[in-house]
DNA sequence: CCCGAATGGTTCCAGATGGAACTTGACGAC
DNA sequence: GTCGTCAAGTTCCATCTGGAACCATTCGGG
């Protein structure tokens, strides 16, 4: 039945980059990517774990900021004159969580905030020079980290995997968020 | 200079599927998606949750277990006989936190341990039968989410898409953990 | 025009989380 | 053998987290 992994269960494993350098995988990290019907879910949990650990710890001992926090500076970065609810909905983090971590942002004069006169409930988010600076100085390491990672691909291969994955966030919408018909 | 992502910005967002039933994405994701740098780690991060949010809440108020908890489960029954330190290596939890999730999962029968005989600080987990029922009712549910999760792709480029992955994961042993050179 | 339902944001609080220190056992050097 | 170092697991505790209840505002009917 279903949850077979793909065939390539047989190429594996002889890296063809000349075998130099290539440390060993860890055993459980091995079967998890070879011999798990739910590869996917592990594979990008596994590299989103790859990059977050390193890329937050270092911003957070180098400025103090936690995750939703920066969370809320790069995504003011991208885009400007956000309101607190877009911030939640592309992050995946709880509107209290964010809420607190806008308010220590404010605190901290790296964001300011202005009445929204469309809606009075809503409030436009802004970035200071200070927080733009941060964010300016940060994309470096992160975009260096990405490349790193993605460094045993071609750049023909990264090409694919960024079209693949585009693909599925695209489709995202469209996807149940119960995983059975658990509603009312 | 570095960093702009792949051109396929411009073919984007005419999606080839016949335009029926696809629901529009949140601007800020959108811009995420299309205007962003680090594109790699943000696809990622928001298919990870996209599975995770669902899939761990399904079974923490069907199964009362919690993420770490379930992961031990998951790991134990692709791999039965594993010691605490395997499931640290291949979760991303640090050990105390997977410390309490094997003592909540031995309170609850839904494991077993016995004192390893190499080495007489580490101990051999097992699922018992019960845990191994949890195992088996879950897979399924997790393997159909993913599976609606792919959907968008053809088989073809699935297998696609699960090479480029596999073949990172077996690059990151690779990586160096720190952002930068602050080692002592 | 007014009322009920929904939405943006904040606050409260119980519970989860993870760093650091600790215990016990393994291992290598001498 | 014995000492110093390191690894596996546990415990402690300050902090983070996110569900739920809450306020203010908006929106859609009748």
């Amino acid at each position: 039945m279903a949850a077979t992994p793909p065939t390539e269960v047989l190429s594996r494993s002889r890296a063809a980059n000349g075998g130099v350098g290539t440390a060993p995988l860890h055993p459980l990290i091995s079967a998890k990517l070879w011999e798990n019907p739910c590869w996917f879910s592990f594979r990008i949990n596994y590299l989103g774990l790859q990059f977050n650990v390193p890329v937050y710890g270092w911003i957070e001992q180098r400025y103090g900021l936690v995750r939703p926090e920066f969370v809320v500076i790069y995504s003011l970065g991208l885009r400007d004159g956000l309101a607190a609810k877009d911030v939640c909905a592309s992050g995946g983090f709880p509107k209290n969580t964010l809420s607190r971590a806008i308010q220590k942002l404010l605190r901290r004069k790296l964001i300011r905030r202005a009445a929204d006169p469309r809606d009075r409930r809503s409030y436009v988010l802004r970035l200071t020079a200070e927080g733009r600076r941060i964010f300016d100085e940060t994309l470096l390491p992160m975009v260096e980290r990405e490349q790193r990672m993605l460094s045993a691909l071609t750049p023909q291969e990264q090409q694919t995997l960024s079209k693949l994955l585009a693909r599925l966030v695209e489709d995202s919408p469209n996807w149940p968020n119960q995983l059975m018909g658990e509603v009312s």
